[in-house]
DNA sequence: TTGAAAGCGCTACCAT
DNA sequence: ATGGTAGCGCTTTCAA
């Protein structure tokens, strides 16, 4: 590999000078810079990241560490977490910890390996004790997509147990008195919040109407939530909606009732969560909860950015996002 | 940040032997290494990767590039290259090239800063002269989902042009005359092999009937098959049968020939590509051309490891993958 | 088994 | 405007 030693001594000038020039700094004549690039660019010369990285002592990347890189939640954080890169030309890290506690742990240490400075950390597995450690050593690491009272300051979330209020509202609104949910196992935070948002909304409602619930897990993927409504069927209690932890298992979900003879939303209702792109393309059209994760992922990226540099960025106490219904064409009003 | 230094002075031993313990290597003796262990954990040390990198002269994690990080195709890639990477106890660092040439370019350049040995790239933007330039510079660098004579040493590729045979040949079968494809714009290389596949297969079968092609491009998304079924509909052509460049596109397809008042498949026939898992989960479940991506992907992994490390891998002269009909319920007959 | 010390490629400070 | 050079954190001889 070609180093800045060969660059220099091919141009017949110091390492000093050539570093200048990679980094586009002053003190170099117009010559000796000229001839410099020419003489990078013929031996196909890059700057070793690695020892720039020691040598200066930062790492102005930002690392971030996804749950999976295969659910369409990913994909927007992915994408959000780009556009801010992109937008400040700085480089993005991508690493996933493909749900399980170890992996996660594993993923996270690579980064503070790597000594990135800014980091976002989309954990699914990981508990609390865990998080605040990571958080409390690293000024520059931002969780997205939960909450932590104890760094809540570092948390960019969306509040799951007000869009689980939703769901149960409205499905309530509609006149449903059999409700089925599919939680998602494994996943630490999130589900149990929606979950607690809805027996919530139900405990409210229980003065004047009798609700029925039944609650089961399943993997939260389109796998899942088949699996989860063949138990469901094979469970022989009465339910005229279900409610799921995502989009991806609602559409499982329908497919699988369909599948079985069921109508929907005629004979049975679905309401998703996430309003992910699917959720308009399948028939019906999928009534769902709208998760801003892109947003989310953009402020969760600025502000590790902004930490990790410690500058005055409009800091806030916590940042908390809501969600909020789409109503579409998967939910059949009961009562007229 | 703590050093190797600290930990060797913390346990009054030197630089070497944390060193040696840090690798599990030998030559320490068991005490030592308890105590070095300690008090590692104690002040919650973690190796710097950067200067290990500089210092051993090497890199042993993965680097990758993607084209994007939300289409069901770079899932897939994802997993694969992830399932080999874990099982090797091997990290990855993914970056993604928006699909266009400055920043696929980047996307590259980024990976060879850091000194990546073994390196898979996806990319969809550049011409074959710089892949070929990278590829020989590179011995370890492996390009998936792309041919390219001069390295085909280093591809890991699906046959497109089949795949757009198995298309055309299965919709003429069915007896379709007017057919339009729907092509993905800023692809360089899969959309027009498949095209070409298509245009062969017809050709073919010109001598005994008269068949009829429409070609528009779009986006190789959902909302990109939404816009592409508008404008042919638009173009007030006859057609009875749509081809699409991926799944998405068909899924958006078939919507948007819904809102239009057409029925998939009695109006309207509709083949995708990809086999992805939302393609049976959509009403009617999509007809599609299976690729074996993840496959592919866990292949170019292993290859680029292998390369990278001189071994002595099974090395092949290509690595060709083959395309797959997958017949579900979104052609119809046209002749008993 | 242990330590001293010479690098790895680069940056940044101090001279010139 | 340029060069010399001391580190950055780590690995790896070579000696002890």
């Amino acid at each position: 590999m070609t180093t800045i030693k060969d660059i220099a001594k091919a141009a017949g000038v110091s390492p000093a000078s050539v570093s200048r020039v990679i980094n586009n700094g002053p003190k170099v004549g117009q010559k000796t810079r000229d001839k410099i690039k020419q003489i990078m660019d013929e031996l196909g010369y890059y700057p070793n990241t690695n020892a720039q990285a020691i040598s200066a002592k930062k790492n102005i990347s930002i690392g971030v560490v996804l749950a999976d890189l295969i659910s369409p939640l990913s994909a927007e954080m992915a994408q959000g977490i780009e556009k801010v890169a992109t937008e400040k030309d700085i480089q993005i890290f991508f690493n996933s910890g493909a749900f399980d506690k170890t992996s996660e742990l594993k993923a996270i240490e690579t980064l503070l390996e790597h000594r990135y400075q800014a980091m976002v950390i989309h954990s699914k597995a990981l508990d609390e004790k865990t998080l605040i450690n990571f958080a409390n050593k690293n000024p520059g690491l931002v969780l997205i997509n939960r909450y932590i009272k104890e760094i809540e300051d570092r948390c960019v979330w969306l509040d799951d147990k007000l869009g689980g209020t939703l769901m149960a509202d409205y499905i309530m609104d509609e006149g449903h008195e059999n409700i089925a949910i599919i939680d998602a196992e494994g996943v630490i935070n999130n589900s149990a919040l929606r979950c607690e948002g809805i027996k919530h909304a139900i405990a409210k409602r229980n003065t004047d109407r009798t609700i029925n619930l039944i609650e089961v897990f399943a993997n939260a993927s389109y796998k899942g939530g088949e699996i989860a409504v063949q138990n469901l069927l094979a469970m022989g209690q009465k339910f005229t909606a279900v409610l799921t932890y995502n989009d991806d298992m609602a559409i499982g979900v329908i497919s699988m009732l369909k599948a079985h003879g069921y109508r929907v939303p005629e004979d049975i209702s679905v309401i998703g969560f996430g309003n992910f792109i699917l959720a308009k393309c399948i028939t019906p059209k999928l009534t769902t909860i709208n998760n801003p994760i892109e947003e989310m992922a953009i402020k969760a990226t600025e502000l590790a950015l902004a930490l990790s540099q410690q500058s005055k960025f409009e800091t806030q106490p916590t940042y908390r996002y809501v969600p909020e219904l789409i109503v579409r064409k998967s939910v059949k009003q009961l009562i007229s």
